[in-house]
DNA sequence: CGAGCATAGTTGCTTTTGAAACTATATGTC
DNA sequence: GACATATAGTTTCAAAAGCAACTATGCTCG
């Protein structure tokens, strides 16, 4: 942070005659939106962390499960990949690791022997009893400062975003 | 997607008398401003990746460095570390890579030996002059169907919640 | 000055992750 | 019905990431 002898910086408009005609190209990463949204992202996902690592010993993706869990009634491996966008061997470890601690069990879906119905045992559902209102208590404080209507165009914005991505991927 | 036949969800309103009076917690992560936030800032980080690995073998890390090396006239592995909230094992990598790819020098500060201050080569020079125009032309179609009211709004939106996490952060 | 503490950066080690190979089940075609 | 192909999920393996120990330098205070 202490930039106070920095010199360098008075060529920033481009005046320096001796360094070629093109302006040296620039990049603040703090106006640029992907390394600022990526950057909050983590600071939030670290920090929500805390409360399903350090109280329940659960990591990310099996968090993501059980919360996928609390609110659908059929779900398999294949649609939290989709919901999800993780990788299916990080969902099937995370699977895995919450069935042999007992908090969800896994049936062969009696349609098709490929896939696997996950249901939440009573242990899971005393589980997220507990921690669903403890993350929605959280996240209700982290928007605390955010009026309804900065809320609603947030999420608006996003979803906007989202969008766009999705036409800049698909045409490259 | 195909939840025709899924029938438990009719207890959704908590009516059924049989498994105690307090109505099962659900989340749905899509409403959720952690999870929203964070599978936006993944995909948009994946999305941008492409224009620096594929074309320039560059991971996240070492464009970070060159990223800030782009502005900052003196930067050290410390700065590097406190800005990005990168680790410094993965920070140092980055540099050792950069550097043996000839984009970055590394010299040891004649002030404070521990220190070593980074600066692009001609060779970095050279890539960041493609790489910045080009990160800055896909960010700016990225929000390209933003007004310019909206990615303001966004930005201090942004900001606002930043500062509430340091608070929160703080008392636990 | 020198002993103890702090700091910048590197290295070693363990865990996590993702890509690809693999297994087992299902489907479609002839 | 048999063969080719697709799909769900697991396992294997290699690369990436994070923690902690370590090195080297600098600072503080007696």
């Amino acid at each position: 942070m202490n930039m106070e002898d920095t010199q360098a910086d008075t060529a920033r408009d481009g005046t320096v005659g001796d360094d070629g005609p093109s302006t040296k190209p620039e990049l603040d990463l703090n106006q640029f939106l992907p390394y600022r949204l990526n950057s909050l992202a983590d600071r939030i996902s670290q920090a929500l962390a805390q409360l399903y690592e350090e109280r329940y010993q659960l990591n990310i993706a099996q968090w993501r499960v059980l919360a996928w869990l609390s609110h659908c009634d059929e779900l398999t491996a294949k649609k939290v990949c989709a919901y999800t966008n993780m990788d299916k061997a990080r969902v099937s470890r995370a699977i895995q690791a919450l069935e042999d601690r007992g908090l969800i069990s896994r049936t062969p879906s009696p349609r098709d022997q490929r896939l696997h119905d996950l249901h939440l045992t009573p242990a899971g559902q005393v589980l997220l009893a507990e921690l669903i209102p403890a993350a929605q208590a959280w996240e209700a404080e982290l928007v605390a400062t955010l009026t309804a209507g900065e809320y609603r165009d947030l999420l608006n914005v996003m979803r906007k975003l989202e969008r766009q991505l999705e036409r800049i991927g698909d045409k490259g």
